[in-house]
RNA sequence: UGCCUCAUGGUGUAAUGGUAACACAGCAGAUUCUGAAUCUGUUAUUCAAGGUUCGAAUCCUUGUGAGGCAACCA
């Protein structure tokens, strides 16, 4: 059971607090029964990691008492396809929740649902419309006005169970008659101005197949659905609000539900750098902008999985956003905090040269080699040591030299002297460039009464310390650096009401490196094994891309860097 | 010209009529064979105006701002 959802935040968010509330006054018999219920039109985002955190939670939280359920809302076929279906159960998972029995259908209900539209048509509360999608539209009124009803509301019952059967049966077409609430056609709450329970859909369905024609919505099957299965807490997100008063007319006015669940809903997540509304992130898809769901720039969670963030990381970001019913836009740094709290517990460190320089060492033997012993974890020794390889010719990062460095640089730069990490140090004596001026290669000496970590005598000891890899031991290696898709804080809000976010993706979101050079250790690197690069970032050996012996890395997130050029 | 919801440092949250606090971010220092981590310190907050009260972030009124609502989507 992963920890950080099990306890409860030190204090009560207003969900928990009418939770405790409930369970003090003795409702439901002391359960907490809760649901997860995504549409399979699309696959998660770390938004829907909030409303699994806080539904898988409370059923942790509450246990043995509890539990809760993952259901698939699958009364739109149009729009549903089984790959969404597995991707979801895989997710929820990987994300570290069981919903154990609990693996429910709201197309499993379709019959007790239509048994129940039938009920309240025989109650006078459902009839059957027949006014075309315009003719609805023009008659539901405005904000600002009232609705006027349809002449449909006034047919007799047996009239609208006899149409409503023939409905069933497939009678009709498509738009021709749709099912509706008796409500308030005046209710200042549009949704409460009939609305539509039932239309006709003459589309496959990936469960039911084409055993139905029609198709209860969400405002009607979700309540239902709910009450059918027990739940005690329905919760969603702040744009179902309206349909809080709809939910509770269709519990109170159906007769036979075993249970009486209640609404309540909290602020989805809102992440600064990246967009989250499904439609958005299927044209990132869809339009190749892209490598699919699961590329490690999206904020789906198989996108941030593949990216090498872990379960954990996701789980104690959404245990830190709290819970409540602001609009918030979160700062992407908070994820990135979580991220590197989780991956620094658990990262193994290595050596790997990015954007190398070759460093010849003049003054050590030409066909020496030798091993120097790394620790895998400087907070944890029981993670042991490796060995790794030096010889005359090296490579280090190139950002590590500067021929003339600025205030405060640290790291190489000519006439001075570095700490190769867990070797020894060296002086830069001389910078070899080619005809166009590039620097090639750097001459080093290194000073042999340096080693292991000691003092250079007479000398102050270097500041810098810089990674490094024997040229002759290297792993030639593809590397991917990933860095936010998007340039500004909300893509959505900056491109405007029919703007394209587009525009905002950035162009330097995903930079491959081709000829990164690994320490050689990291040939082994397991597929979905996380790394420390030190000094540079935390990678992933990529699952799918990797090859025995010729890992491919991803760039998780960037290791903080406290140092500012002056 | 409607209805609903919301408003606390830069960001996210806590304080449930009684000293406005925590985390992130920032800054400074200590430490460090990662300019990381760790540790210490630090900058910065109640949308506005009235009212109730001995006392208001909290209750009331009005205003302002933000989000949502007129699918046979969810």
């Amino acid at each position: 059971m992963p920890e950080a959802a099990a306890t409860p935040p030190a204090s009560l968010d207003f969900i928990r607090e009418m939770i405790a509330a409930d369970l003090a006054a003795g409702r439901n018999g002391g359960q907490v029964v809760t649901r997860f219920p995504p549409e399979p039109n699309g696959y998660l985002h770390i938004g829907h990691a909030k409303s699994i955190c806080l539904n898988f939670g409370l059923a942790q939280e509450h246990a043995p008492n509890a539990r809760c359920h993952l259901r698939f809302d699958d009364t739109n076929p149009t729009k549903e396809e089984v790959e969404y279906v597995d991707s979801i159960m895989a997710d929820v998972k990987w994300l570290g929740f069981d919903w154990g029995e609990h693996l429910f259908y709201a197309s499993d209900y379709f019959e007790k649902l239509y048994g129940f539209a039938e009920q309240l048509i025989t109650k006078g509360l459902a009839y059957v419309d027949d006014q075309t999608h315009e003719e609805m539209r023009a008659s539901r009124g405005t904000l600002t006005s009232p609705g006027t009803r349809s002449a449909g509301a006034d047919r007799s019952v047996e009239e609208n169970l006899d149409l409503f059967r023939r409905m069933r049966k497939g009678e009709f077409k498509e738009g021709e008659k749709v099912l509706r609430a008796k409500i308030d056609m005046a209710s200042p709450n549009m949704n409460l101005r009939d609305p539509a329970l039932y239309r006709i859909l003459h589309a496959h369905h990936h469960r039911t197949g084409d055993a139905w024609c029609i198709y209860p919505m969400y405002d009607y099957a979700h309540p239902l659905s709910d009450a059918l299965e027990s739940i005690t807490h329905s919760l969603c997100t702040l744009e179902f609000e309206h349909h809080r008063p709809l939910y509770e007319w269709l519990i109170a006015n159906v007769d036979g539900l075993p249970g009486a669940p209640y609404q309540r809903e909290f602020a989805r997540l809102n992440l600064t750098y990246t967009v989250m509304s499904k439609r958005k992130l299927l044209r990132l898809v869809k339009d190749d902008l892209v490598n699919g769901w699961d590329d490690p720039r999206m904020p789906t969670i198989s996108g941030m999985r593949r990216r090498g963030i872990t379960a954990a990381a996701i789980r104690s970001f959404c245990k830190t956003i709290g819970l409540t019913k602001f609009n918030s836009l979160t700062e992407i740094a908070l994820l990135e905090h979580s991220i590197r709290e989780d991956l620094n517990k658990i990262s193994h460190r290595a050596y790997g040269v990015l954007r190398p320089i070759k460093v010849v060492i003049t003054n050590y033997p030409e066909d020496q080699v030798e091993f120097f012993d790394a620790p895998n974890h400087p907070e944890d020794a029981a993670a042991g040591t490796r060995q790794v390889p030096l010889c005359r010719e090296i490579y280090i990062e190139s950002d590590d030299f500067m021929e003339f460095p600025s205030d405060g640089f640290h790291r190489l730069k000519p006439g001075g002297e570095v700490r190769l990490k867990f070797a020894f140090c060296i002086i830069c004596q001389e910078i070899i460039k080619d005809d166009a001026g590039n620097i090639v290669e750097l001459r080093c000496t290194y000073d042999e009464t340096t080693r292991h970590g000691k003092k250079p005598e007479g000398r102050t000891k270097p500041k810098g310390i810089i990674h490094w890899v024997s040229a002759r031991h290297a792993l030639d290696a593809t590397v991917r650096l990933y860095d936010r898709l998007f340039t500004v804080e909300t893509p959505d809000a900056d491109a405007g009401e029919d703007g394209d976010f587009a525009k905002f993706l950035n162009p330097a979101s995903c930079e491959v490196v081709t000829n990164a050079k690994l320490e050689p250790s990291l040939k082994e690197a397991a597929p979905g094994s996380h790394w420390q690069f030190e000094r540079v970032a935390y990678f992933y050996a990529d699952p799918m891309d990797s090859k025995p012996g010729a890992p491919v890395f991803n760039r998780t997130v960037t290791l903080k860097d406290g140092w500012v050029k002056k």
